[in-house]
DNA sequence: CTGTTAGCGCCTTCAC
DNA sequence: GTGAAGGCGCTAACAG
């Protein structure tokens, strides 16, 4: 039945005209002349089509504004062209920096990123990856919040989709993008042991992740080769928010002996900490010595510029985006681990120590 | 043929050890001993549905983790239960903030929100408009980078998807949420006429979008009000980024009659324009005074505290959220606009003009 | 209250 | 090189 190469019958004509919201594969077909199954080779560039065929349905899909309904071609293929990404806070600019780095990556090669944020809530992570069974994502980029919680992990394991997991320590198969800390944070402890600080205060996450977890060792490994024995009153490692580092700052320089020097390791603490720093009034050097984290941009747009630990978040997306690009793309080896570096950039943030109330 | 509520013949129980990857609603019914449309009912908390059924179903579907395919679903009903947001820029924390915002609203009610960046490019639009419309998204949100551009506009106009559009002018019959701009910008330059700065800098988005067109406006309106003239390269309105921020600070600084007060007026022209004026050396607010916007925390952190523009950004998500929930649930009133307020809040980064090289 | 039926729009053999 | 047919998993309409 190839009635089409005639003129659309009248009857057609108003059928086309009354209801065009949801083109389909079989109206471009009519139009060019062609069947259902011709107009899906030429949309998934079938190479066996004859070029004046294939001419002839593009001309048509682009006259009725034809566009192939994913949800159709998903429970066809099985596959959807998304990618999530699950991120503990969106409003963060470390991780809107990494999304930014895998979209680079992923928009190229024709997936869409969906950014979802848990709120550093494991029972959204958990439905999380519900949504991403459900929706059959095609792969994953992964931030947990916390390393400890089971049931994320448990659900993910189970989910028979691509994931790349982000900076964290957990036995799952799935590719890892894994940033430097340990090395990073005991360059900063010596640099401010050669300052002369002895009392030296860190606030960093808890070590339920990774970061927070390397970065005190680091403090202790770093105090233990310099002969330095730990005040435990000067580590507090738990929340990764500004308000635990407004907090942690506070309860710290008002003690009887207060620190020297404090080292803000997250991107939210850092910003927390230097707001107690300025509510209380104390000079930077002068009063307190003081190194962020994580947050470049800030560290150079206050007064004095911070001396900070500093990753390539943008590389972090890419690196992550790329592994998981070549195992959409069929690549089989055995689970990858790649560590990306970090930088300390020195600001003018560190002095000598001196008693922040002396 | 009810053959399940017996146990499951050999062949069936290897069929579903060896391939469960995919739990459809066949083999849940068949557990359960009903059929796949009661299933069906069940998950859609169709309300007749006896007790006991639900009740064999439910552990039926948990027992063998079913999660109903979202494209089969979305293939029938046209709906998928997913918010596409259209924003410029993923790593400014003006637009997770309203990000943030709308999934307060949407996630309670089960949607979720797809973000996606558009990095400022119409043609990205655009492909984002097309991505909306194959995927079914039951709504958007959208803020445009360009007001000018014809090309996004048109697509999403014949888009039939409900839409909210964020602090743009577009002839556009979707709901609009809009923030105030005029006011408090006339409130700023009156506070620095008020201080007696007669030469102040104003650096913009362009006459393109909304924000940018009436902050140059309540400009020259106040100057117009206080009898002032305007000095034209005082003015520079084109991208809202960082560099440009600032390089137009580092031009007017460097002019040869530069201005004695700076409105940095966009979330990235702020930080940009901040840091010439770091680069520069200059005293804020001995040899400049300075006003920012759109980024709070950045001016609390910054010494001295700056002067700002402020709206509430998780707010204006939460509005549009709103505004789109009560079309999705079939609210079939006018256009509505909703003006968001502004406010300004003082810093300290404002003091008696002085020529900055004076 | 629940089973049956008939597609939603597309892709993919299988013929021709 | 292209048409025809079947079915992916689900829901809605219709019987019963």
């Amino acid at each position: 039945m190839r009635v089409a190469r005639r003129p659309l019958p009248e009857s057609d004509r108003n059928r086309l005209s009354q209801a065009p919201l949801t083109v389909t594969a079989e109206d471009v077909a009519r139009l060019a002349g062609v069947s259902a199954g011709t107009v899906s080779r030429v949309v998934s560039h079938h190479p066996r089509v004859a070029p004046e065929t294939r001419a002839r349905v593009v001309a048509a899909m682009e006259s009725l504004r034809y566009l192939p309904n994913a949800a159709a071609r998903a429970m066809r293929t099985n596959r959807t062209n998304t990618i999530g990404f699950l991120l503990p806070d969106i409003s963060n600019r470390v991780f809107a920096e990494v999304a930014f780095g895998v979209e680079q990556v992923l928009a190229p090669a024709d997936y869409l990123l969906m950014s979802v944020s848990s709120n550093r809530s494991p029972e959204r992570e958990c439905a999380f990856f519900d949504y991403a069974a459900q929706r059959r994502m095609d792969g994953l980029i992964v931030s947990l919040s916390d390393e400890t919680a089971p049931a994320p992990l448990e659900r993910l394991s189970r989910l028979d989709i691509p994931a790349v997991i982000l900076d964290r320590d957990v036995a799952e198969g799935s590719d890892h993008v894994l940033s430097e800390h340990l090395r990073p944070m005991m360059m900063v402890v010596e640099h401010l042991f050669a300052h002369g600080h002895r009392r030296i205060g860190l606030i960093s996450a808890s070590d339920r992740i990774r970061p927070g977890r390397e970065r005190v060792r680091a403090y202790r490994e770093a105090h233990r080769r310099a002969g330095v024995a730990v005040d435990e009153a000067l580590i507090r490692a738990a929340i990764q928010s500004e308000a635990f580092g407004r907090q942690s700052a506070l309860d710290m320089l008002g003690a009887d002996s207060p620190p020297t020097a404090i080292v803000a390791a997250g991107s939210d603490i850092f910003p927390g900490a230097l707001r107690a720093i300025r509510t209380l009034g104390l000079a930077i050097p002068g009063a307190i010595s003081f190194v962020g984290a994580d947050d470049q941009k800030l560290a150079e747009l206050v007064g004095p510029e911070i001396t900070t630990v500093d990753r390539d978040m943008g590389e972090v997306g890419r690196v992550a985006a790329r592994l998981l690009l070549e195992r959409l793309r069929g690549h089989d080896g055995p689970q990858r681990r790649l560590l990306l570096p970090s930088t300390v950039s020195l600001g003018r943030s560190v002095g000598p120590p001196r008693s922040p109330f002396g």
